[in-house]
This record gives C-alpha cells, sequence and structure tokens, in this order.
DNA sequence: TATGAATGAGTATTCATTCAT
DNA sequence: AATGAATGAATACTCATTCAT
C-alpha cells in the first residue's frame, strides 16, 4: 500500500518533470538524464516505471489530454440545448490552454513528433468523444452543418492552438475581447 | 560557369534530401549524415552550402515557403472582387498542401521547432502579406469581420493544418467535396 | 564505498592514459578516444570524471603540479639556513624532473597551451608560494639579489626544463656532475 | 623571371599568413583553409609552396629563427673582447624578442611542439653555432665557466622565453631596468 | 524497488589534403 | 601556376538504455 503511493508519487514527478522540460526546451532536448535529475531519482529508475522514453512521452500525451478533456467537460450536461453545451465545452477548452500554457504546448508539440503513437493518438481521440456525439446532436437539430467531425474540430477548436502559439511568441494577445471574437468566428463557421 | 550550376543542383539536392527526411522522419531524426547519403555527396560537403544544419533548415524553410506563397497567389489580381480572389488564394493554397504533401508537412513541422529562428519566421511571415492587405480591403468595404490578421488566418488557412494532418494519418480524405465544404467553414467564419 | 574506490581507480586511469599520451604526441594529438582505449573504457566514461577535454588536462596538470611541488618541499625546513634550504628544493626540483620524465613533460607542455586556464595557472603558481617566500628571506638577509621573483625563476628553476628538453631529444646527458655544474650556475646567478 | 618573383611573394605571404595565425591562436587552431584565406590564395594554392602542412610549419621555424639570429648578430666582430661581445649579442637577442613578439612567441611555441622534426631543430641549431664559438673563446680565455653549451645557453638565452612569456599573460612587465638585471644574472651564472 | 556507473551508437562539425579544370 | 569544390577521416561530445549491486 505505501509502497504503491509512493510508486505512484515518483510516476507523477517524472510526468511532470518531462511536461516542464519539453515546454521548456522542446521534446528533442529533453533528456533522461534532465528528466531523472529534476524528478529527484536516479536515470535508472525511469525504466521501472516507463519502457522507455518514447513510452514516457506516450503516457504523458494521454495524461495531459485526459486532464484537458476532464476539463473540458466540467460542467457539462448532456441533456442541455446545444449551442449552449458548445460553447461552455469551448470556453472551458480555451480558458484550460490560457491557464495551463506547459500543458497545451506540450500537446501542440505532440501534433507533429513521430514520437507519438498512432495508437496512443487515438485514446487521445477517444476522449473527446462526447464532443463529437454533441455535434451529431447539434446536426441532428439542424442547428449546425452536417460535416466531418474533422472539418467540425478543424474550424472550431483547432485554431486556438496557433492563437496560443502566436502569443507564446509575443506577436499577439488573446484578450477577453479576442476570445469572444474567436468563438464568434467558430459558432459562425459551422453554424446554419 | 558549368561549376556554378553544378553547385546549384548539389545544393537543391541537399534540400531535397533533407525535405523527405524531415517528412519521413521529423527534424531531430535528420542527421547531416543521412543527408549527405541521400543527396550523394559526403557530410563534409553540406558544410560549402550551409553554415550549420540549423541554417540548412532554416533555408530550407524559406525555399518552400516562397514556393508556397508564389503558388498561392498565381493568378492572383490584387484589384478584383476580395471575396473571389481570396477564394482563388484559398484553394491554391489548399491545393498547394494537397499536392505537395512533403512540402506542407515540412511547414507544419516548423511551426513547432525552436531550429526555426524568429528573424527566417519573420521572412517567411512578409511572403504572405498580400494575403493580409487583401484582409484589411475585405474588412474596409464591410464584407468580413474587423478582427486581428492572426484570428483571420487561424480560422481560414490554418484549420487545413489539422485536415492534412488527419489525411496523412488515414483517418480522413479530404475529397473534393471536402474541401468544398472546408472554403465555406472558412468563408463564413469571417464574413460579415 | 567500493563503487568510490573503482571510481577514483578509474579517474586515476585516465589521468595516467592523458599523461602518457601527452607526453609521446602532444596534447593536440591526443584524443578523447585514445585516452579511452588506454585506460580501458568508453569514450563516454570520461565525462563522468571529467566535464570535458580542457577539464581533463586542466585537472591533470594541477595533480602533477601538485605532485612535483611535494617532492620539491619534502624535508624542507622554512627555518633552515637560506642557501642550503633553496639548494635542497632546487635538487628536489631536479631529480623529481629526472625520475619523472613524462611528469615534466607535460608540465612543459603545459607552459605554451592555451589549454590551461589562467585561473588553473594560478592554482597552480600558488603551490610553489613556500619558494617565493624563501627567495624573500635570502633577500631580506641580503644574501641574494633583491629581483622580481620572475627573474628569480627564470634563473633558478627554468633552466633545467631546458637542459631536460635536450636530453629527452638525446642530444646531451644531464649527469649527476652537470647537475652539480646546473646548480652552481643557478647560484651565483642570483646570490649577491 | 617575373614568375619567380610572384612565387617568392605569395610563400612569403603564406609564411607570414601562418606567422599572424600562430601568434594568435595557436598551432593548433591554424588551419590551411585560413592561412589560405589570409595570405588571399586557394588552400590548393599551399601545396605548391609547401609539400604539408608540417612542412610549411618547419619552413617557417627556420625562416624565423634565421632572422632571429640575423638580429642576434647584427654588428657582431669575432675578435672583439668576449664579455662586450657576448653582452651585445645578449641584448641583440632581448630586443628581438622584445620588437617581435609574433616571432618570438612562434618560436616558443615550437620548443614543444612535435611538428617541428628533429633535422628542422638541429639546422635551426646551427645557425646559432657563432655564438658558441664566441662561448668557447671564453672558456678558453679563462672568463666563464667551462661548462656545456647546452647548459652555457641554458642560463643565459633560456630565461628569456619564461620573462616574455610572464609579459604576455601580463604577470610581469620586462623593464630596460629588468633587462639589465637580466643581463646582470646571465652574466653572473657563467662567468668565473 | 532503486541506483550509480557504464557504454555503444550516435551527433554535428572540422580540416588537411586532393583533384578536375 | 592556380583554384574551387570535394571529401575521408577525424574531432569532442551526448544520450537512451542497461547492468551489477
Amino acid at each position: 500500500m505505501v509502497k504503491l503511493q509512493k510508486s505512484i508519487e515518483k510516476r507523477d514527478a517524472l510526468l511532470r518533470a518531462t511536461l516542464s522540460l519539453v515546454n521548456s526546451g522542446g521534446i528533442q532536448s529533453t533528456s533522461m538524464a534532465k528528466i531523472a535529475a529534476i524528478a529527484g531519482v536516479s536515470p535508472a529508475t525511469i525504466y521501472l516505471y516507463f519502457k522507455n522514453k518514447q513510452d514516457l512521452v506516450n503516457q504523458l500525451y494521454l495524461t495531459v489530454k485526459s486532464e484537458f478533456t476532464h476539463k473540458a467537460f466540467e460542467g457539462y450536461n448532456a441533456n442541455g440545448p446545444m449551442k449552449q453545451s458548445f460553447e461552455q465545452i469551448w470556453f472551458n477548452m480555451a480558458h484550460f490552454k490560457l491557464n495551463h500554457r506547459a500543458e497545451s504546448s506540450f500537446l501542440s508539440q505532440c501534433d507533429n513528433t513521430p514520437m507519438i503513437d498512432e495508437m496512443t493518438r487515438n485514446e487521445g481521440l477517444k476522449l473527446i468523444q462526447p464532443l463529437f456525439d454533441l455535434m451529431l446532436r447539434g446536426q441532428n437539430e439542424g442547428i449546425i452543418k452536417s460535416i466531418s467531425p474533422y472539418l467540425f474540430y478543424a474550424y472550431t477548436i483547432y485554431p486556438m492552438s496557433f492563437l496560443l502559439n502566436m502569443q507564446k511568441r509575443a506577436l499577439f494577445e488573446l484578450t477577453d475581447q479576442c476570445l469572444k471574437e474567436s468563438w464568434a468566428l467558430a459558432w459562425n463557421s459551422i453554424r446554419i
């Protein structure tokens, strides 16, 4: 029991160490030695919790994606009005990304790295299934266009990644006003 | 004279080799040795054409971005109707991305790598200035919303990256029908 | 405990390997790979014990310089007659140089390399401070000339380097007789 | 004829380029490419004048050593009083070293590098034969001690190298006063 | 469970030298 | 005689992973 607790703590420490390192220097400059140092363990210990670096990054991906979706669907009532529900989820996601920069920067980096394997990506995709269910309801109710969920995601959720990236590069500030405009763009894009 | 020709060919071969390697394995696993091998030269030869790896990648970035924007503005008449002009550019961009997978995948990877330096990114940004000019005209004409160019880009051009990524992962097929729908989403997003 | 012992042994092996390689081929042709091979470890292992090549050479410098001065002041009584004390130190130094060819050749090479950093040189200089104290006493007692310690060193200790270099090149043999003559030259140079 | 002149100029330019580079960065960081660039020729051209890098450095060694001894024996009359003659040569050497830092720094670096081959060193040694002849005369006249020429050199000429090295490292200033003291040390060392 | 030590296989980069022109 | 282009072989150094304890 005590052992198990300790293990979970160490695993978490390793995940957190990885997250912070990836955030500050990118995946490629995040070495196992640095992760171990920050987590306060020996490099060899990492291999007791994760099969290898790829596994570590993949598990971190799932963990962060899970946190993200958990926050995204916080307070979500599957029976409420579609637009209102989606709006709430949309703003939840936006707020998560704004308030958890390290996490969202990590997720962005994962989009283009071959380090995340396809199976893990699919696992991650499943987590936002409720969003796609909601979308379907909207489509059935004739509120939003009948398009592929990929198109739906591309024009409502994905644009935020770009805006955050620009903000990270200090080219742009995502103010509350911008956020509202952004939501309007997203909604107008898909509504009928 | 002959030498110069030969040099340009070799430089191109190196850029092409880099492009294909980055496309298939990511920037980090693209080593100078592999690039040299594919280009059919010695690793040392790379340094006759590029200062270092970063320089090589940055020059490739500008080359590809330049090709992309060249195609994007092909046939563009700055005085034509705003919507029609934008539609043409939008489809030009989409077709480039569809027909030059390696190039667009490379550009996507560049978005999140620290290897492209800020100066080069700005050079790249300047290339699509005509698009922002067109956007301004549309805003002045009261056709599209008065929003930041970053929002404009995020909801009209950027979503294509997601769709291509999904297509690359074989989760989705970007058919002509989809493309038309996609344009509708983009335009509805920003139009007044 | 056992590990620590082992480590010290390996560190010593690396220092010894470096010493012998520098002795036989110069610092520049002493590569990390050769050092590792002679010490019987992997090149990567060197970096567990030393930060980089410069650090390795600097630590070797301090180690050897320390051995040298330790021998130089062996049996030295700071209160004895100045000339006698100096004579003893002088011969100690000479004998060290004669009996530890590799070490003294290494120290000679260090004189002209930019690899030894100024801080380390100063550390090394401090080790022979007792000699300069003795010199000062001799000057106060009116036994030797009132000259800069650099002049003092240049005309009493430094000439040995030349003689050893000539001996290494087999142009000259530093016999006991020569050593005595040499001491006479050194002493006559500085005495009043 | 004209060709030959041109060649000699280029050869000199290469030697001068090498000298200045070795002076500012050491032999090991003096690359053939840099030498060529400073001399204003192609790297390949160096090999028309010198067999390889070692040959280049060796020839430079002989050239500089020759300049040095030429200056050393300037105004020397082999029949004058021994002490006076030696004093003149000694100061000539000192002044050369003080006024030609690059050259004397280069010669110092040559002392400990395996790049100068034994044959070349011997050639260099022959150039100061007149000094050894003078020494012999002094010994025959009973003015100076009957010691090996190596001891003689070690205690009269060699110490200057140390002083110049210290001066280069800004630890010491070789003033006129110091120079006079230095000569006194040298002479007292060997005189009877 | 945990680790410090060790390393093989890599990395980008440099450079003396050669060769076709 | 002169060269720009090319390169093989080397360089110092890094890192994910393993292993003896």
